[in-house]
DNA sequence: ATAAGGCTTCCATCTACTGGAAGGTCAAGA
DNA sequence: TCTTGACCTTCCAGTAGATGGAAGCCTTAT
């Protein structure tokens, strides 16, 4: 099979498989004329990259996880170690985002959004808190920066 | 002030400050010895900043909210435009993420982490279904690949 | 013969910084 | 005065994970 041909079977572009190639997470052969040729283990190798990319697996991950795929003699603890510190990123970056996103929605719903200047946005991003916009207690926490 | 003492008071690495102003974020003054000046609309515009990124914002949302916050003749409109456009990315990727979250989470509880090189993680990455593992009703539907 | 499409390599670009080298500047101390 | 150390400067390279495009070879059909 030519690269097109893995391109279209795997759902990875062309472009992707070639940089896999290049980063050494895959080895095809080549024809005489120079063109990748690929073989199904190739094919397989590239299915477990996409979906493992697809859950967010770093290639560093990936290049872990395929070596551990390839090996008989692996224990599951290894590949459960990486799967597990995934899934620790993961949630980090969930909280994250959650976080902003909580902040974000409120000040979206402050503001009025017509054609007057008044802003509770920009008011935030300046550093300036116009009284307790709608709820109480706790006085406008500004959350600090996440990696 | 120094970007030493900006890089203090605002929080920001003075690398990222110089970086700032290579890309045209801000504009200090420099001193007869070449050194940067920075009075206190910059440090202004450096807080403003550092709270847009801590909020998420891309950096050309923050040169579209800086100009906005500039612009005293600016509509609301505008400024809400940009941020619930931000917050459409963050429900995206929240979305993404726990999808992510929840095959892996899955997938990790499956697997038994012990010496033994069987290892459903590995196996469903590499495409095999070994029979549901617990849940019945639809077996196992592959979440795609998002952006 | 030639045109279309597929393949190749190589280089540049994206985001938002970060690290480091080489060197100028300034204030304090011996 | 000299030196030391803390600052500051610019410039270049590298990060992750591709992606876009140019220039050019290969193959097949018309």
């Amino acid at each position: 099979m030519n690269i097109g041909d893995v391109a279209r079977l795997s759902g990875l572009p062309a472009k992707t498989i070639r940089y896999y190639e290049e980063i050494g997470l895959i080895s095809p052969m080549r024809d005489q004329n120079g063109y990748r040729r690929f073989r199904d283990s190739d094919m397989h190798r590239l299915a477990f990259l996409g979906r493992a990319r697809s859950l967010g697996f770093s290639i560093e991950d990936c290049r872990g996880l395929l070596e551990l795929y390839g090996d008989r003699q692996r224990a599951s603890a290894d590949v459960k170690q990486i799967a597990r510190g995934h899934l620790a990123r993961i949630d980090e970056k969930l909280a994250e985002l959650t976080a902003m996103r909580q902040t974000l929605a409120h000040l979206v719903s402050c503001c009025a959004g017509d054609s007057r200047p008044d802003c509770p946005i920009l008011d935030d991003l300046a550093g300036n808190f116009p009284a307790g916009s709608g709820d109480d207690s706790t006085e406008n926490e500004r959350p600090g920066t996440v990696s």
